[in-house]
DNA sequence: TCGAACCATCACATAGATGTGAAGGTCAAA
DNA sequence: TTTGACCTTCACATCTATGTGATGGTTCGA
């Protein structure tokens, strides 16, 4: 498939795509005209890589932890040198954190819509709703 | 007490605790000399902040849920605008999305580390550990 | 063969969070 | 009273992810 469809399927500009691929998250085949060439995978990929940028990871990381992410599993022994090991556990760390700190806020966010809906939609017929 | 120590306690340079005031984020008072003046709940106010910003949100963002999550739990009713509840659901919604796309990924590393571990290092005595 | 709709590269612009430094005021301790 | 460690504002720089547009090649259907 080529940029266009790609970008159509994971609703991502097309100028970001070429920017994944400069900051080598993808890397898709070339066609002999020279267009880019994005196979079926690249479609989760993509909304994957998305997914981690909107959560905050710099496309540095990201490059980093995607071929450990890869399904099926397939060890990178190349990969898995001792500061990568390191990196991945550090990251670990921080996604935990981030994890804890977005659930911790979304908690209070939901409590708040509840009160504030409670308190202003008393419901005043039908007491026994549902 | 004054910027330098707010500084130190949250780890925060004080460019960005200047920065996050012109943001509204957080509204210290001002002695007599200019200087401004923190109280003791900036701290806690300040790593909260520092946690939502390195989860993704932009400042616009958290300026708009913090009132919402003060303890104790105060309802203002002047924010609790059709609007502003609208913008809370939203905020819910990516704050979910984040959650599941950080857990998924978390979730992937900590396999990738536990199945690297196991064959790097395949404790060849003491066969029954623990 | 022409035009529309793709594609390519390149370059410059923007927005948000942050770094850095200049120029100067305040204050306490030596 | 001077020095050093604070503080102030202001301004410009940087990095990352993104927007936007110029310029030109490819392909395909009318």
């Amino acid at each position: 498939m080529r940029i266009g469809e790609l970008a159509e399927r994971t609703g991502t500009p097309r100028r970001l795509l070429r920017y994944y691929e400069e900051q080598e998250l993808i890397m898709p085949t070339r066609c002999a005209n020279g267009y880019r060439d994005y196979d079926e995978r690249f479609v989760d990929r993509v909304v994957q890589i998305r997914g981690l940028l909107d959560a905050g990871l710099p496309t540095r990381i990201i490059k980093q932890i995607l071929p450990c992410l890869d399904k099926p599993r397939v060890i990178h022994f190349k990969d898995a040198t001792p500061e990568m090991l390191a990196t991945l556990e550090g990251e670990l760390d921080r996604m935990n954190h981030r994890i804890a700190c977005l659930t911790r806020n979304r908690d209070a966010i939901e409590e708040y819509l509840e009160v504030v809906r409670r308190s202003k939609a008393p419901e005043p017929s039908a007491p026994g709703g549902r």
